[in-house]
DNA sequence: GTATGATTGTACAATCATTTTACAACCACG
DNA sequence: CGTGGTTGTAAAATGATTGTACAATCATAC
């Protein structure tokens, strides 16, 4: 189902006064949201995505909000141009549902059909939170991409191309989130020989999202030079994502390694490759919803305050 | 990009008080920053890079303030002022050179700052035409990254978050650009394990900003699907990449099996990889200088006309 | 009917920014 | 070491911008 949220509940999200959110609009017309058949302000995870963006600008960069309001204008014009919901109202029906984005995402990918995507990922993060798209969308087309290429229905090049347009995506949103520096630095990739990283992408999302600073590596990434970076820029935890069970023990070797290396370095080990990952370092596996990732992230935070 | 910021915000990115902002503006006339209508300074990439620079200089390498002006005053005058299209001309200010701007962009992508590294692209893109960023900058840049990848001085994890950067770019500006379908459409891809696709990007980019249609696979790709795709999509040129000489018998092969499949497909083949091509398939060659693309896209499009 | 949420217009307090003036700290030089 | 120059920083007065509050009124849910 499409959301639109009502000005407290924005204000809640946002951790931001609603008066501020309505002085904006009417000082600067740069968020307006549609309103209901008595005029009360409707908005759409769009509308609130840039309302966030300028919140970042303005609390954490220290931009004026006329001048962010100006930037923001001139981002719009250099986004991908794709019919808006508004504008496109005959695909945005009663019952839009995450398997029926995801259906017709997979058909345009597929069809290497880039332009039919993209208008299709704008609709869903128009329609939806944009963690559910990439968690209930976009994480589950990329796995039965995996599955039909496993079974010769989908070619390699169409399953780059579908990951090619998931990690544009990603890269958009990840670019958005401020760092909060009190918070310990993440170096995040996916094993030598992994080439699944959706899996990584998405928790790395979720971290930043908090304000981690996240270096994100990608797939396939050998051990060589991991020590230095790690000493280098005060990594504090290693985020490892892996489907490939082929892999677990030269990943176990290289996280023994790197515990030798760096007595206080924390891990988080996701992804099926590591069902079955040696009982000493089981402690570090991490499931894949966002519930335990927030339980996870609680006590991270309960930890950091102690230290 | 083109942004312009007030005093706050750059004094948060430089770490540095207002107050001695304005007072090297008054005492020295180095950095004069525009002002809005109400006399609010606002300053473009290029001041905060200029305010860096002298930063560095006084805090890290002791220079006094007066001489690194001096220092920046006969900087500008010797830097190499590459043009904008015409059009842009009176609005460059004495600017940034290719090399240096591409020096600091090795040492953020090297450094994993992420942040830093998307400052610079802003200031390079702000600076000069986008082509030129890609050409001058950014493929040089990943050439040598390449270069100390095979001496042993970076490391892979380098190498693909640099990699990842200018991939981003790419996909920024490719989004863009609108498609003309008069024009042959073009399949573009690297084949399997080569993993260099700068050039790949480079000369995609340039058909897309033509009107060109363009499926872009990347690295990596294998021939599996290859044909379907050609045939399903009518495909009418293939663009292929590669650095690594070893891949050629291969690779030859591949461009004689589609030849065969597909009698009309035409080929564009670039980068050392392909040096030393049969005889056969040397008509097919293309060299990496912008201007060899525009000869070989007017011969396109005169071929299309009669067509 | 009551409590709560929401609207707009207006106003005020807080913050940001300006310039000018001034002072302390630092540095170079004799 | 004393002196003069340079430089970073602060304060005052003033103006602009922006966050927030309030009043009057309307909408909604229970």
């Amino acid at each position: 189902m499409g959301f639109v949220y009502n000005i407290k509940s924005v204000a809640k999200m946002l951790d931001m006064p609603a008066v501020t959110i309505r002085a904006w609009e009417r000082r600067y017309s740069v968020v307006l949201p549609t309103r209901s058949e008595s005029g009360h302000r409707l908005y759409t995870e769009q509308d609130i995505e840039d309302l966030r963006w300028l919140k970042v600008q303005t609390e954490e960069k220290g931009v004026n909000i006329s001048q962010a309001v100006k930037m923001l204008e001139k981002l719009r014009e250099q986004r991908q141009v794709v019919p808006k919901p508004a504008a496109d109202r005959s695909e945005l029906r009663a019952g839009e549902s995450f398997e029926s984005i995801r259906e017709r995402l997979h058909d345009a990918m597929i069809s290497f059909d880039a332009e039919r995507a993209n208008q299709l990922l704008a609709l869903a993060f128009s329609l939806f939170h944009f963690e559910d798209v990439f968690h209930e969308v976009l994480a589950p087309l990329l796995h039965r991409i995996g599955d039909e290429w496993e079974q010769g229905t989908v070619s390699v090049a169409q399953e780059h191309f579908a990951s090619s347009m998931v990690t544009q995506k990603f890269y958009q949103f990840f670019n958005v989130f401020g760092v909060n520096r009190a918070l310990p630095k993440v170096l995040a990739f996916c094993p030598e020989g992994e080439q699944h990283q959706i899996g990584l992408l998405l928790f790395t999302l979720f971290l930043r999202r908090h304000g981690v600073d996240v270096i994100c590596l990608g797939t396939n990434t050998p051990a060589d030079g991991l020590e230095t970076l790690i000493e280098q820029h005060r990594v504090e935890w290693v985020s490892l994502s892996m489907t490939d069970e082929g892999l677990l023990p030269d990943v176990e070797a290289l996280v023994r390694r790197l515990q030798a290396k760096f007595p206080t370095l924390q891990f988080v080990l996701g992804g099926q490759g590591f069902r079955d990952v040696s009982e000493d370092l089981r402690s570090f596996l991490l499931g894949g919803s966002l519930e335990e990732w927030n339980r996870w992230f609680a006590a991270l935070q309960k930890r950091n305050e102690i230290g």
